[in-house]
DNA sequence: TAGCTAACCGAAAGCGGTTTCGTAGAGCAA
DNA sequence: TTGCTCTACGAAACCGCTTTCGGTTAGCTA
């Protein structure tokens, strides 16, 4: 049923017609009588015939497609948006039979010249760019370059570009207003590098709910480390080394949280119990955990779809800063937040005073 | 630093020379003098000059783009590889600067056409075909279409075309292996339904092993549900409700395995105690599951970047049958396989029957 | 029947590259 | 100086499609 492409030229020879007609014929021009119209559809679909599109769209001057810069991951566990994200791009992008292109650099200096070459090539309309960085040189270099982009994720001064965001600063005081109402007041903050904003944001929700409820910002209660669950599982080794050891704990993801629970439950104690833990993300797998994670859920589901639309409407010429969405995560209770239960994790700690 | 795309043209017009000429000299054409290969290629990044790739690709007639289809997916819960496996595809592209495009189908139907055009209309070289279902229309589809593919996953008649798979059968064989030797005689598989070819090679595996071991086959102990955890937790709860239940099951993925642990932890068994589970993947969430999660581990990492490589090859001219790379899971224990104790769980069924 | 308009299609140019072919000029030998 | 071979570049054609521009034919009016 089929050898080599059928093209506008050997389909045009078939019909008895110039290239130029069947082209105008296909894309509805007025001035194709509706006989030939028909005519040339039917032998269209007949013969296969699908416009090339490197030719098409260096005709038009259009890539129709956008780009998604896929972000490097250290650890495997880190990212299961990627799929739903793609999904999400694919359905806004499907409406107009646009294409979607996933971007990948081996390093960090790298994605600059790969974006900029992307960019400058035609391949792309725009591009989506992920968990932005401070002062994330990709977004400067996107609007130097006056390429459209959305941004999943956003920096401190993100005024004038498009992002789609989930307000971390106000979840992690949702959920340090939810631990205090059970009774803590020492609550720890387990998080990652603040380079990327968004640890940043989630931090600054956590101090700034503990000045909320007039509690005092000990630093040993802060610990930074890798984000992946390894990390979660370190940082909280270092709270239940402290002489006086955090009730409750936020973490940065569910990721990192699955290994606080590791080390709480390593350690004899019961999360939730004897001490409570809110990660973020919603994962489906926290249901899982054990015992089952409590969480902040984001509205992961139309993330992608919404980047795709706005990306869209920029390209159309929209003022970036028109589009602007922050969503709000909502506090997921399941089985690691419980009320104030100081007992079992002082005891512990003046035992091991007796020991030393 | 830049407004309109350079081209080749204003390159040119700005070094006193043709299109032509630059365009050799660029590529690194014999008659050029290095001279002004030199004077050129200088020019060139200095303008931030880089080749509208739609004009190129058009001249040279090949898309330099492999396509990945897109599984779609039910449930949320069930795409942690996607991400992995486009990274690894990704990598193996970037040493031929080839472009990866992901390509998204909303209906089944829509897909096999979403297929035809995309060949067709020359945006790739080739395709990546995942999650192969008994009897792939998709697969018939490439062969006639005479476009390369890969696929990621196998079917039953596998001769004539290159795969990566790792082996259903041979891992539910050792899992079977590993639970009849710590004692367990009634093993039971909880599955998904049998279209998907990986769902039926590994309920295969199962009864190989079963009869390998002497062990009758018992219907009942074969449950098939949704493919997700809940889907598991039904099954699971299926299992037993039986008069004479399993003692061990074996999973078709960690993530219905999740489901299953959910079902017997909540009739107050302990998994890996009173009944063994073994699932398969690997997944890193199975070691933070209550208790972590025993499990076929797949060597995923490689897969994206074999399945590139393949597909590049056979782009090339290489014969599709020669790229056919099975792989091996092996067995990754945690804390839900045990040996034998039926005490319990026959007890539960004792107490009940006395009820009724 | 001349003249005008509208309908319909062909001719030609262009998108931005690549590749083949041709040729002016440099260099060399006789 | 003639004649030859290379060297190094320009000219032209092409990839497959879109779009502008002209021109032929039919159909209508006067």
């Amino acid at each position: 049923m089929s050898g080599k492409p059928v093209s506008l030229k050997i389909l045009a020879a078939h019909l008895g017609l110039t290239v130029p007609t069947v082209s105008r014929a296909l894309n509805n021009y007025a001035d194709i009588s509706p006989a030939t119209r028909e005519r040339v559809k039917r032998a269209a679909d007949e013969l296969g015939y699908s416009p090339n599109q490197n030719a098409r769209r260096l005709s038009i001057g259009s890539s129709e497609t956008i780009g998604y810069l896929m972000p490097r991951f250290s650890s495997s566990i880190a990212q299961p948006f990627v799929a739903q994200l793609l999904q999400g791009l694919g359905e806004a992008l499907s409406k107009r039979n646009w294409d979607l292109l996933v971007i990948h650099a081996d390093s960090s200096k790298d994605e600059l010249t790969q974006i900029e070459r992307t960019a400058r090539s035609g391949r792309v309309g725009g591009l989506v760019i992920s968990r932005p960085i401070k002062n994330d040189p990709r977004i400067r270099l996107m609007q130097d370059l006056k390429c459209p982009f959305v941004v999943h994720g956003r920096t401190a001064s993100c005024d004038d570009y498009a992002w789609y965001d989930v307000d971390g600063e106000d979840a992690f005081v949702t959920a340090v207003n939810h631990l205090v109402a059970l009774g803590h007041s020492r609550v720890a903050f387990v998080g990652a590098p603040l380079q990327y904003q968004f640890a940043q944001d989630r931090l600054n929700g956590y101090q700034r709910a503990l000045q909320d409820n007039g509690l005092s910002l000990d630093q040993d209660l802060i610990q930074i480390a890798e984000f992946s669950d390894d990390g979660g599982e370190i940082a909280t080794n270092m709270l239940l080394d402290l002489p006086n050891p955090p009730t409750a704990m936020v973490c940065l993801s569910d990721t990192m949280a699955l290994g606080a629970l590791a080390a709480i439950r390593a350690r004899g104690f019961v999360p939730g119990v004897d001490i409570s833990v809110i990660g973020y993300d919603g994962l489906k797998f926290g249901e899982h955990a054990n015992p089952p994670l409590t969480t902040m859920a984001q509205p992961q589901a139309h993330a992608g779809r919404r980047l795709g639309d706005m990306l869209l409407s920029i390209i159309d010429g929209d003022d970036p800063s028109k589009h602007q969405e922050l969503q709000r995560a909502h506090l997921l209770r399941r089985k690691t937040d419980g009320p104030l239960h100081v007992a079992k994790v002082l005891n512990h700690v003046s035992e091991r005073e007796k020991i030393q």
